[in-house]
DNA sequence: ATGAAACCTGACCAAACGGTCAAATTGAGC
DNA sequence: GCTCAATTTGACCGTTTGGTCAGGTTTCAT
């Protein structure tokens, strides 16, 4: 037991840790309204009124859920700058937003959700670093296309229809569920879902598959 | 001035029509806990009391808002039959729900909201009428696949593909509108974006444009 | 051991909200 | 003009919610 510097501040990180992920899930299942600190503090097992020494406000709560879930999704976003070749690229980047909406479905939730809202809480974020990381990426996929290794293609649309397709995934993955017959996806469905969205935009935008990396195409059930 | 019979229940009609506009836009904007009846008997210009002469429960009136948006939805997405050829229908059914996003933003974002909280009211929709549709398209899809006329896809991807790419352009124009220097898409803009999404979706699954349908792909600033 | 600082919590409060109600107003049929 | 049902509205109510607070408990350096 020689726990000496680290019990007092190991307990607060984790209780800090319980606090924003039971905001994460609370959140992202109702929203910024229909979430109340008594359900958050609940969700993490402790007294509302210690939640309350932790984060001062629900709005400051909020405010950090939804800074670590763009930290996340940063992290992601670098992945398209892993190669320089666009089929190599964009494969990555968009197979990592899939995996992303498969294992971090929550933090889209919430990310759509302030978006959805006009974005209130994190406006400062869309209007300096998104906005500086998709005028770099645009600048790419121009040049790509003016390389000829691409069709050319509007380069916003592109990256929306890849966001949007991707974070599909997670956000709408209860109306998925339900036509899905109200079965979460398997594994296997999954990957045949993540398959086919790289195929088709790769296909979409003129890029066409060199590896044999095997993609399977069949019916997903 | 030879209204008599309609000025009584056309005056109802209309005080109707105008709380299930503003409850739209409220609730669209705010989500379903957000929004108070308050704020839509405000935005409809009548005291709050009479929105609840008119509607019993904000429930009801969140239910009727939501149903008109199905009925919407239902509409544009028989524009998919329209053509036997699948080179029509998608380019057809792609164009018509842009524009449904375009000209009908708020509608899109209640029902992204009500998905994103597990539907809770429109469940029954989704398990019979949205479900019958989609298998229905999707028998449609699988055919065009058998018989040549496109890519081996999975047609569950493809629709959900569709459906994330245009609904975008409703649900997230907050984003797109913070990435286009804060101003809206002008209609130039927009129909960039509409030609880029349906050539890009339609070239990935493996269809071959025909008609000379002048497609541009210029930046869109 | 001890004092101070950090941490925890049950009880409480003011504001906001969905919804109610009784009284007032309107308008169509006679 | 009169009647009565439909409509309108300000005032009101019980509940929920974000946040506070006083007082108790734990931790740790000395």
């Amino acid at each position: 037991m020689d726990r000496k510097v680290s019990t007092r501040s190991a307990a607060r990180a984790e209780t800090e840790r319980a606090i924003l992920s039971a905001a994460e899930a609370v959140f992202a299942e109702h929203g910024y309204r229909g979430a109340t600190t008594g359900m958050i503090a609940e969700r993490a097992g402790i007294p509302k009124a210690n939640l309350h020494y932790y984060f001062a406000t629900k709005e400051a709560l909020y405010r950090q859920v939804v800074e670590n879930i763009f930290m996340i999704w940063l992290d992601a976003a670098n992945s398209f700058d892993d190669c320089e070749d666009p089929e190599e690229a964009l494969t990555h980047y968009i197979t990592t937003k899939m995996d992303i909406s498969r294992q971090h479905p929550m933090g889209s939730k919430v990310w759509a959700n302030e978006i959805l809202h006009r974005a209130p809480v994190i406006q400062d974020y869309l209007e300096t670093t998104l906005r500086e990381w998709t005028a770099t990426r645009i600048a790419i996929i121009e040049r790509w296309v003016g390389e000829g290794r691409m069709d050319p293609v509007d380069p916003r649309t592109l990256l929306y229809m890849i966001w949007s397709t991707t974070q599909h995934y997670a956000d709408f993955i209860h109306q998925i569920e339900t036509l899905n017959d109200g079965k979460p996806l398997s594994d296997d469905q999954f990957a045949i879902a993540r398959d086919n969205v790289v195929r088709i935009i790769l296909s979409g935008v003129g890029i066409r598959a060199r590896a044999a990396s095997s993609v399977k195409a069949g019916a997903a059930r």
